[in-house]
DNA sequence: TTTTATTCCTACCTTTTCAATAGGTTATAT
DNA sequence: ATATAACCTATTGAAAAGGTAGGAATAAAA
């Protein structure tokens, strides 16, 4: 039940983003600085927000990213789901439509079920916005 | 974010021990073939769920387990816990009580504390006897 | 137009974790 | 005694995690 490095690194970068909103394209070089990812990693998680439209790119000289929408529009259900493929807690409820064979007759289906409810409630519940307007102070350590 | 095999196995064993409640000590043997588990593999969950004290165990002819306690005393987040070793979704909030150095300055770990005291309140509202109860039809296929 | 800075793409690598299997030892009702 | 169980420890194969490495494509600036 961790979230992976993957979905973590994800959320600072989009949060690095928002912090930085309206200035213009930021480099992967910025953020890798300023968070301490590499920027090689920092690469390959790209391509995973990218699936969901989150962010927008330009190459060369003085390119780089920025968020594709307001950061008061994008939530951490959206960073992480991206990010970690699923946020099911159990695999079988990520082939929809059918589940897993015969899911009607399993009884703990319901738990998990219940609890990814949950879980996308509350992180549908925060966007970028909330989480830099709680955290004014500067940061400089992460997990 | 998922739940490991190990959780899902502890979680429909200790179902079935409740299903089998007040019917004596039920061996390994008995769970394996009605859950379809490896009694191998079972046996090597179950010191994860003793850490716990959730069983009562008997060696030798006629010998078993059963539940230390009523299926009404006994919840999901106590089963998943001790077989996951820990629900917390980023592994720097396991550390207490120092956590990671300098959490107190960290923007995302309020998220994971956050997503950590919902997961662990619907867990904990959850018992053994409200999964028998609310399942009254014959199981036949797992996840 | 050349240089420089960036994204983009693919392959590789090392370590850890997952999910078991295997073989034996100890205890205990019958 | 003997069958039947829990208990213990080692091994293994596959997959995933968490990166590193090298270069190609692109575009702004000099």
């Amino acid at each position: 039940m961790k979230i992976s490095t993957r979905g973590r690194y994800s959320l600072r970068m989009m949060i690095d983003l928002a912090q930085h909103y309206n200035e213009g394209f930021i480099s992967l070089k910025d953020i890798s600085a300023r968070q301490n990812i590499s920027k090689k990693y920092l690469e390959q998680i790209i391509p995973f927000l990218n699936r969901n439209n989150l962010l927008n790119a330009n190459k060369g000289h003085m390119g780089g990213y920025q968020l594709a929408r307001h950061p008061s529009k994008i939530t951490a259900r959206e960073i992480l789901e991206s990010a970690e493929g699923s946020l099911t807690p159990v695999s079988c409820m990520d082939n929809v439509p059918n589940l897993c064979e015969n899911c009607g007759n399993c009884i703990t289906l319901p738990i998990y079920e219940g609890l990814y409810d949950i879980i996308i409630k509350y992180l549908d519940g925060i966007t970028l916005e909330d989480i830099i307007n709680n955290h004014k102070s500067s940061c400089e350590y992460y997990i």
